[in-house]
DNA sequence: TCTGGGGTCCTAGGACCC
DNA sequence: TCTGGGGTCCTAGGACCC
């Protein structure tokens, strides 16, 4: 009984915005409606490719990642709009405050998706009665449409939102896999992209049925951990839980851009960075968060794209500390190639308070500027261990950048030994 | 006439320690 | 004199998703 209990079974929805950015455009301005419409980037410079598209565009071809030209030669009459990011995020956040007053089990998952668990929401006949109380409500109060997946789990629920669009509720059990999920393409699933999809067919596997029926070892030699992981979904089965502090420990924060023209000049460089660290550090500091690895990306003109990093001995969350770092990282290993973007991305999340010890650092710092460099540095050795002595790279780098106490250049010089 | 920008997770090799 | 194997950290790249 009690085991019966543990094993109830869940009640998971999947609330997927339908188009989400056109919708919000046209609920703004209603003159939109009806009408073939795309959110997409600058064709000037480069960034014209669609990011959304309302049905009416989709329904002449238009699609995600398409470049804008191609999008208007198969749509002449296409409405072209700027994404509107703030306008996004705004109902974004309404839609979410929604579905937060049904169950605090809200896991944000996107800007416009979501999970919820509403297992202790009523009984389970009542589910589809809850699910279109929610469509309705973000329709009628924000002008949204949206398609929910009713599930056991999240990534049936995933898959049943993706089934009836737009404004569509489905409801996929786990008896019925056999018709529902299974003879869908395999492409078509959840975590199958292009190359997993490529070696499933070189298998035989066609269908997420296949998938399913295929031997677990033989899916493993394949695709390592994640040949199971799959056939597990495939066969209805995901234990993960719906968890609304996930968006809370986020990994890494990141900012990166297409320049106009591909470019070699170092001042056109220099500024795209000044840029990218200020977003990074604007987003961070927003989430009241410092990071310990720095990352730089280099697309080429060529698109071959690499990424380098470096795990730091301090957090930083200056623009200026991102800056130096990025920069050392650009010295370090770009090919003098021209470049077509360059992005920065400061990982090993933590948010402030959790690094008390750090703050504690900052203390000795301090005195340290008084003129008590060794005692305050071989204090921290005795709490912390001698990787403090790594901790004052920042200290030694300010200082050569710019010399103005002697006792950081005599630390510096004594420490070289 | 081509292909953005924000992320997460996994893998694999080398360094280093025990 | 010659040498194993496990664990962890760091770095680079790839796959995937919206």
């Amino acid at each position: 009984m009690v085991v019966e209990h543990q094993n109830k079974r869940r009640v998971i929805f999947h609330i997927d915005m339908n188009c989400f950015y056109a919708s919000v455009e046209m609920a703004y301005d209603s003159d939109l409606k009806g009408k073939a419409l795309a959110i997409a980037g600058n064709p000037e410079e480069r960034k014209g490719i669609i990011v959304t598209s309302s049905y009416e565009a989709r329904a002449k071809g238009v699609k995600t990642t398409m470049p804008l030209w191609q999008a208007r030669r198969l749509c002449p009459e296409l409405v072209v709009l700027r994404p509107n990011f703030d306008r996004y995020r705004s109902a974004s956040k309404a839609m979410f405050k929604i579905l937060s007053e049904i169950t605090p089990i809200v896991q944000p998952v996107s800007i416009d998706e979501g999970y919820m668990d509403v297992t202790d929401c009523g009984p389970p006949e009542k589910a589809i009665e809850l699910a279109e109380n929610i469509q309705n409500r973000i329709l009628h109060e924000l002008d949204l449409p949206c398609s929910i997946g009713i599930a056991p789990n999240k990534f049936l629920a995933k898959m049943a939102s993706d089934m009836k669009k737009p404004m569509g509720i489905t409801v996929l059990r786990k008896r019925e896999l056999s018709t529902t999920l299974w003879p869908l393409p395999i492409e078509e699933m959840y975590g199958v992209g292009n190359k997993t999809a490529e070696k499933l067919k070189k298998m035989e596997i066609h269908t997420i049925g296949d998938l399913a029926k295929k031997d677990v070892y033989e899916l493993k030699q394949v695709l390592g951990i994640n040949g199971e992981r799959l056939n597990n979904r495939a066969n209805g089965n995901d234990k993960r839980s719906v968890d609304p502090d996930a968006i809370y420990d986020f990994k890494s924060i990141g900012s990166s851009q297409t320049l106009p023209h591909d470019t070699i000049e170092e001042e056109e460089i220099k500024k795209l960075m000044v840029i990218l660290a200020t977003n990074v550090e604007r987003r961070l500091k927003r989430k009241q968060a410092v990071g310990q690895s720095i990352q730089l990306m280099i697309r080429y003109a060529d698109r071959k794209t690499i990424t380098r990093s470096k795990k730091l001995q301090m957090f930083i969350e200056d623009k200026e500390d991102i800056l130096y770092f990025a920069k050392e990282l650009l010295e370090l290993h770009w090919n003098e190639d021209p470049i077509r973007l360059l992005g920065i991305t400061v990982q090993d999340i933590q948010e402030k308070q959790r690094i008390a010890k750090q703050l504690d650092l900052f203390t000795y710092e301090k005195e340290a500027q008084n003129e008590k460099l060794y005692t305050a540095i071989d204090q921290l050795s005795q709490k912390y261990g001698k990787d403090v002595f790594k901790r004052w790279e920042n200290s030694i780098r300010k200082e050569k950048e710019n010399p103005t106490t002697s006792f950081q250049k005599d630390f510096l010089d004594d420490y070289k030994h």
